[in-house]
DNA sequence: GTCTATAGGGGGATAGAC
DNA sequence: GTCTATCCCCCTATAGAC
């Protein structure tokens, strides 16, 4: 729990940055934030975060490393558990993001994406590959233990949890929290079958 | 068709601009976009935007009311046809944009919106509100019809139907046409029970 | 590692001629 | 309506002192 979510003052520097303009880009977008966003939370001067990344490309890089990083983490310390305990732990990215009024990292720079530099781009690929890869084999194994029902192939069914849960943190931002809870709910009700 | 699709050179300059506003909003995203991409575009200087749009807001505004406008004429033309006629007249909107690329403006400004100023959220909040509206007419015309077949209340399913496009959208950009064209035939499929 | 200062460029927006 | 010229601000990024 404390190394998932360390408090600001338990970080270096760097993770600090990287939390902030996790923070920033998860609520406003990539474009919409700047190093003096950044500068004023963490408490450096502007040109001390290029001290640890030259460009804002390549604090976006690391932005989308850390959250690979993280599910990876997520994924690992939820190996043994059962397939709906696994489904709750990969429900909990989005339901983190929401209790915070952010959106997930893949909609906010995929609605950008000709503005995203190639770096960042192909790590959001492989970010987005891993989040289905984890998804698809949760499903899997809950359909083969008989705890999940489910017509379509896994992966198509992946593809329709995923974008319920992205575009649910979106339209939730105007249409309320209850949106959210309602589209989670769902899922979960016809999983059950 | 002519009126719904008009070819550049049938624009007028201002509805012009707004055209070429929606392509670049909707690909790269509000704050991604500058009034010398649309000078550029439109071939008028930078300063002769600001005679039909005096701000950047007032611009963004515009787009929306655009697309409420064209929402209403394409729910008023298919007022008259089958609940499957309708659902596919609501599905275009989202292929339209898939076959350039774009994502939906209500996605592509919820996931920037605390950067993007109080009157597009309002307009956007019409926007998402008439989206709504529209398909949960078609859904519950189409239960009581018995054409489509769904457990879950009319609102609940709508929600379900939009995300799925909204992000359909999103993800396909990296993972490819395809995607979105799974989402829409799942989505068929259920819905024919 | 962090600072101040500043370069260099682009952004939205305005003034005023035509 | 459209233009050129320009203002002013903010942005990313760099230079160089401490």
């Amino acid at each position: 729990m404390k190394q998932l979510n360390p408090t600001n003052a338990m970080l270096n520097t760097r993770d600090y940055i990287i939390r902030v303009g996790t923070d920033l880009i998860c609520s406003r977008g990539f474009n919409a934030f700047s190093f003096k966003d950044i500068s004023r939370e963490v408490g450096i001067a502007n040109a001390s975060i290029h001290y640890y990344f030259a460009t804002k490309t390549d604090l976006g890089l690391a932005v989308v490393q850390a959250h690979i990083k993280e599910l990876e983490k997520l994924k690992e310390n939820n190996s043994e558990r059962d397939p709906w305990t696994k489904l709750n732990a990969f429900f909990n990215i989005y339901c983190n993001a929401q209790a915070d009024k952010r959106v997930c990292i893949a909609g906010t720079l995929l609605t950008d994406l000709p503005s995203i530099d190639t770096p960042i781009r192909d790590e959001l690929n492989k970010l987005v590959t891993a989040i289905f890869a984890w998804l698809i084999s949760i499903l899997e194994e809950g359909r083969r233990k008989k705890v999940f029902y489910f017509s379509s192939a896994p992966r198509t069914k992946a593809l329709m949890i995923i974008t319920n849960l992205m575009a649910g943190l979106q339209i939730s931002r105007i249409s309320g929290v209850q949106d959210f809870e309602l589209i989670k709910n769902t899922i979960i009700k016809e999983l059950k079958g």
